[in-house]
DNA sequence: CTGAAAGCGCTAACAT
DNA sequence: ATGTTAGCGCTTTCAG
């Protein structure tokens, strides 16, 4: 393929094999100095208009493409914005990172996405590689695990890239790393939003609540679950520990640990709290399959308001996370808005997004019996 | 936050600024010479262990990081592949990424993420910033609208590309550009599952079958119609223009369609035939609203088998496709698998991956009345 | 408004 | 095993 015998323009080296037209060539053809290229290239610079048309036209003829690498050693930034999941195709992820895309498309940047596959450990060398490429921004999405050692490790790529004016590090949706750290923090109320439900779910007279899934050391569980505690204890009453089941993330988890409940009998609770709405879904699938009725003989809440809520039957009681715009705010930390008043104040380095409860039909009183 | 007054190591210019450590730094302070740094850094070529560990400890207290640009400028490639999607929230398109991203993690790339939000006009200018950067492939994803102009400007492109040995182009679920224009390609058989779906609504006995949604000039659409009014004659049945209800692939449009055709009195399909699972799941909304049963008073099914399909009640009967295994194949088109049998034949430019129907719960013969 | 020339940071011959 | 050196393709002062 690479030995097409159309040569257009450049001409081929002694060896055959053809070349890429440089701005050298470009300049030469169209009888200009490279600078003057250059400055047709990246319009920062006035041209005289049949100059300008000339150069085009060489451009054109020869095929002639910019190397972004070039330029970027030349001076400029990489024009990328570096965006580090988990997977993506969780939609949780995807909504955060299509917010970042489209903010990046914005600022005239091209998103780099990096999935760790549920290996927390890649995401330090994520950060590494987006550093060399000199990315504008690193943004690391969803909750992070309670380590001293990988929080440090983190820390000091922060302060490297910073120090360098490297990559700004942005941490979405994870509690910061501390007022040292130079960093730009997006965050949402994950203590507010369990309280919310909760507080819901104790409105509805619910008093036995399974908290279920959830990583147990990632920070976004734990807010959560903070948060279902003060509700709980606002209303005089303490947390049973046997009630608070967490494991993991996935429908799977909230399907069998549900079902194990089940089996064992007449359900201690009245009410499942699920960690996210993947969870939600497996409970109510076990539910289902035990022959029991949502929300007639047990209730059962979501977190993150994903479209799934709205699939299932009954429709799922959640709570409303603005990921999207988590995903725009993370990029905006780092890059102005191209066509925003320009003379805004420039944004904060931390912003906290507010969430809501999504009242829908999969919560009702518990029957009484 | 640049101007951390910490600095460590690489000593400020007179303004002041901190500078990132390059080789130059880095061979200086070990005290040997940059190619040797180059090659610890690459580790492809014979180093004293002496002088390894001491580079290597220069580079640390340093805090060097390589240049990604300056080293693909010098002469590798960009270490980079492009994707370029309709939208990351939709999983068809979201596991197809997710394919791509573990098999160019395989090959040791980044992957570049580009979302055109629906509007393919941006195709060309992400295909041309990928060129720039220098990437790998740039992988097409998704149905390609009948459009002459277009498919020229893509296969201009193609050339090009291939002709300056640049990216190569894969075509990911999209037909082929010609024989003479240098592609990779990856597809699935959209005629095919369209056939075999009809076949199997067709062998429960339905004969009045709506097909329903899909954007109606694009290629997948086409496809899956094809193959409907294939397997449709074989029966003799002649197709029906007034079954055929295209508009888009989204929930949204097989709801209100779906909708519309219920208000207007008893339906005189028995069947839908939804272009994907989403419009599948909106007609599902429609008939469950408009208080008719499924499968018992009317039969669905959907297309891709996205998780959404088991969520839904009846859980879904759709045509299986393997989008993570397309976007793992369309990576392997361009870049060998590292840990394969090094002495497998070369992957050939396009391959074909098959569908087969799931059959769950939404389709039973029709009522008799 | 345009040109000349000095890098940007790295790799890969070619020497030694 | 290690050093020297010539670029890779572009931007950007500094002159004119």
């Amino acid at each position: 393929m690479a030995t097409d015998r159309t040569d257009e323009g450049v001409g081929m080296g002694e060896s055959g094999r053809p070349r890429r037209a440089t701005v050298l060539d470009v300049a030469k053809a169209a009888g200009v100095s490279s600078a003057t290229v250059s400055r047709v290239l990246n319009a920062n610079y006035p041209v005289a208009e049949a100059t300008r048309t000339r150069v085009q036209k060489a451009m054109d003829e020869l095929g002639y493409v910019v190397n972004a690498h070039a330029r970027a050693l030349a001076g400029a930034t990489g024009r990328t914005v570096g965006i580090i999941v988990n997977d993506v195709t969780d939609p949780f992820y995807a909504y955060i990172a299509r917010g970042v895309e489209r903010q990046a498309t914005r600022a005239g940047r091209l998103c780099l996405v990096c999935s760790t596959q549920g290996e927390p450990a890649r995401e330090l060398a994520f950060v590494d590689m987006l550093h060399e490429r000199r990315a504008d921004a690193v943004i690391l999405v969803g909750g992070s695990y309670d380590n001293k050692g990988y929080a440090t490790e983190l820390a000091a790529r922060a302060r490297a890239m910073a120090h360098q004016d490297g990559p700004t590090l942005v941490l979405c949706g994870r509690p910061s790393l501390g007022p040292d750290v130079p960093t730009a923090v997006v965050e949402y109320d994950n203590e507010g939003g369990g309280f919310a439900l909760t507080d819901h779910l104790l409105s509805q007279e619910h008093r036995r609540i399974l908290f279920l899934g959830g990583p147990p050391g990632l920070s976004t569980t734990r807010g959560r679950i903070a948060g279902h505690h003060r509700a709980l204890r606002l209303r005089g009453i303490e947390p049973d520990p046997l009630l608070q089941q967490t494991g993991a993330f996935n429908r799977r988890f909230g399907y069998e640990r549900t079902r194990d409940l089940l089996k064992a009998g007449r359900p201690s609770f009245t009410a499942v709290f699920g960690a996210n709405d993947h969870v939600a879904a497996g409970a109510v699938q076990a539910i289902e399959e035990a022959g029991l009725r949502i929300p007639g003989d047990l209730s059962v809440a979501g977190y993150d308001n994903v479209p799934l809520t709205r699939d299932l039957r009954p429709q799922l009681t959640t709570v409303h996370i603005p990921l999207e715009e988590m995903g725009a705010e993370a990029v905006r930390r780092v890059l102005r808005d191209p066509d925003e008043d320009s003379n805004s104040p420039a944004p904060g380095r931390t912003v906290r997004l507010g969430t809501h409860v999504v009242v829908r039909d999969s919560v009702a009183p518990p029957s009484r019996r």
